[in-house]
DNA sequence: ATCCTAACGCAACTGTTGTCGCAGTAGGGA
DNA sequence: TCCCTACTGCGACAACAGTTGCGTTAGGAT
């Protein structure tokens, strides 16, 4: 779905690759792996444009043509990383495929800084937050089996969003760790796999018929 | 339970406030006041230093002095924000109650960029990802009572733990607008509500006696 | 083998970020 | 009223980010 081979991965750019063979393939993975070293070697805050030109043996300049900003060397780096061919696992309930996919997000979240990284780019640069945006979307679309598989066993209800189920299972762990910084809480994992778990099968993730309206509240929570 | 009056919110440096009257509070304000300013009209990209100093009619290094960077501003701001007097609605019932509040971070999230900026600064400076640590946590305490409501009339048993549920609840729509970018999405809001709202109420943020332990994955979701 | 040109290296330049020393100003206490 | 000193203003400075023009190199095609 985002992009596709494993040459053309450059983002932004046409899909026309001019000369894929060469010094431009051998400068393109000199640089993306200087930007993976020096991100697990000494986190995001070290990664500059210099730094990676200097690591990687290459002139300043190329990087800024060719990539603009930390952002889009971000950006290729998650490109290439969404391409690999990871697909949920299968536990034989939903729960248990939810309570497995929380556990693989709480370990990649709290191992190696790559994430972190990747997310606080995106909040910084266009470029690196289309490139998150197309990583997630394809995960999540990827994730999407667990619960048709849910659906083919009788666990829960046809009409149930896949994605919301997903979303909602998940997002508990990303907001315990990433935003509320909380470390690891492989309890709330737990139960909050449950809970959609629980919820989906009472078809609660159904879009209901009748277009009812919760009364949106005006003063803000997070403001 | 964070910083507490009116006068004292500068954050980091002790409580001593050596010259409350005067010049000072007069500056701190000019500055917070053009932080505010800047924010709502530009954006946080465009907040730096130079341009709040310009905008509060102050000189650059007196900012850099008292405030160190953006996120020292950031975090100033936010301590204020965070002494509100707000409470979470009381509908009668949990889901309810967890319904109205995603609302207001729907709202909140989707309204004023200020919300965006303050995360986004969180990633880069530490003394903002303090701040908003401390403000995140005030107001899931303060969110504790809708679960308390809860149990006093019996909708939730005893044990439920607060913090979870509401963290549950409120996760998916925090996901869905800031990490995923996907844009509000009343119906995610509401069914993650109605769906945490029954989970509690069969006690699955009850935490179990034995210390039962799912398999952790190896391989990262998002790596 | 030869040419074309996309992509790279190089150096110089501008603008921004952040720091430092020093002098001036204005609260607040005696 | 006068002094003390915390805080501010000011200018100079170093470091870094990002851009531009131009010459050079090396794929790839003829």
């Amino acid at each position: 779905m985002t992009a596709g081979g494993a040459a053309s991965a450059m983002s932004g750019r046409a899909a026309v690759v001019r000369r894929p063979g060469g010094r431009s393939a051998r400068i393109r993975a000199q640089v993306l792996e200087a930007v993976r070293e020096l991100l697990v070697e000494q986190g995001f805050d070290a990664l500059s444009v210099d730094a990676v030109a200097e690591r990687a043996g290459v002139h300043r300049t190329t990087v800024y043509r060719r990539w603009r900003d930390v952002g889009g060397l971000l950006a290729d780096v998650l490109d290439a990383a969404g391409a690999d061919g990871w697909q949920p696992p299968d536990t034989g309930t939903l729960e248990g495929d939810l309570a497995a996919v929380n556990g693989e997000v709480e370990a990649g979240l709290t191992g190696e800084p790559v994430t972190a990284a990747l997310i606080a780019a995106s909040f910084r640069s266009p470029q690196a937050a289309e490139a998150l945006q197309r990583f997630w979307d394809e995960r999540y679309a990827r994730c999407a089996v667990v619960v048709e598989r849910a659906v083919a066993r009788g666990e829960v209800p046809e009409g149930t969003r896949a994605r919301r189920v997903v979303v909602a299972a998940t997002a508990p762990v990303y907001q315990q760790i990433l935003l509320l910084r909380g470390g690891a809480d492989p309890l709330l994992a737990r139960q909050a796999a449950a809970g959609v778990a629980l919820a989906a099968s009472r078809g609660l993730f159904v879009d209901e018929r009748p277009g009812r309206r919760a009364e949106g509240g005006l003063s803000s929570f997070a403001r």
